[in-house]
DNA sequence: GTCTATAGCGGGATAGAC
DNA sequence: GTCTATCCCGCTATAGAC
């Protein structure tokens, strides 16, 4: 059973997937969700109140997702990154989190808040991963665990930046490709 | 001399830049550049029309800088490439041009030209400089030329995405340090 | 909890005088 | 070429009835 709350904050996670936070209006969110005006103010003081209770969800379902990922594929560091570089994207529309980032209003703390402990959960999360594997010789001693996590996420946001500027949706892909053709490089034993 | 017109497009350049396409209205180009609303319908029929003048000249002027710095720095192809990832860059404010991607309104074609015209430009650019390299021996024959480039150029765009979403400006400079670690790695002779 | 009505504001543009 | 006045619209709420 669904309730207004949670339908709201659903089709919110939608939207500012879709158009992000500055382009999205009340307005669109009650006409995709068939709420009404006076159940929105109800359930929440303001659009930036959904906002980021949107946000929130969807950065634990991407903690969650990578996390799952990363402990269900089997092998060794490479293998886990490269499942996680391998994952299905939606090229076009963009990131599903880190696609918000360059709006005005997402300046503001509060909104930034949810990106800040997504991203930072990931880059902790890689670098351990990075540094065991280095620490175990399995990865080039010449490698920066954090500078590695850091280009990880970099790629897979930056492929989405420039996929959507050509429109090739396969661009994401490629660069992720790429760049664990060159983490190879990297990898001993 | 600077015209009325110069000014507009100089204006919206750099209001593009801070906030995007969608946040930018004619008033704020108005007040800032201190030309008056006549003379904005005078110049330009409307905002979306200055939106690609500016696009256009902003990416004349960063296809220029990209030629100059690969064609001053002496050295081989990875000591070029390096040149261009450290090139000085606005990390909290994100790329020039690549900033405005997500902007709803730029799945427009006529808005999205000038971006195709750039990032196309820069694929072109480092894709010839590494089969070049290749060719002569001096870069990994594993690699493959356009997936380089591409990551080339999406680890510069990720790293300013990352670097605002946790708000870093040291962030795109590790992203771009890292992957010049990875590309010396492929470095040959 | 949900509805409808209303409000104040800024966006994007047009009209017509100077 | 530039100015001011005006227009219509959608955004982000708030008010008060049901």
């Amino acid at each position: 059973m669904t309730t207004t709350r949670d339908l709201l904050v659903d089709t919110m996670k939608q939207l500012l997937w879709e158009r992000g936070y500055d382009a999205t209006s009340p307005n669109h969110v009650l006409e995709r969700s068939g709420v009404g005006k006076g159940s929105f103010y109800h359930h929440f003081k303001s659009k930036k109140s959904l906002a980021i209770a949107a946000m929130e969800a969807r950065a634990d379902e991407l903690i969650t997702e990578f996390d799952t990922v990363i402990a269900t594929t089997q092998g060794d560091w490479l293998d886990k990154v490269s499942a996680y570089l391998r994952m299905p994207r939606h090229a076009l529309t963009g990131c599903r989190i880190g696609r918000i980032v360059q709006d005005p209003s997402v300046i503001d703390s509060e909104l930034q808040a949810p990106l800040q402990r997504y991203f930072g959960a990931l880059q902790q999360r890689l670098s351990a991963l990075y540094t065991d594997a280095r620490n175990e010789g399995k990865l080039s001693a010449g490698c920066q665990p954090e500078g590695l996590a850091t280009a990880t996420l970099s790629i897979v946001q930056g492929g989405f930046v420039y996929g959507r500027a050509v429109s090739q949706d396969q661009a994401v892909n490629d660069a992720c490709e790429s760049f664990i053709g060159l983490l190879a490089s990297q990898r001993l034993n």
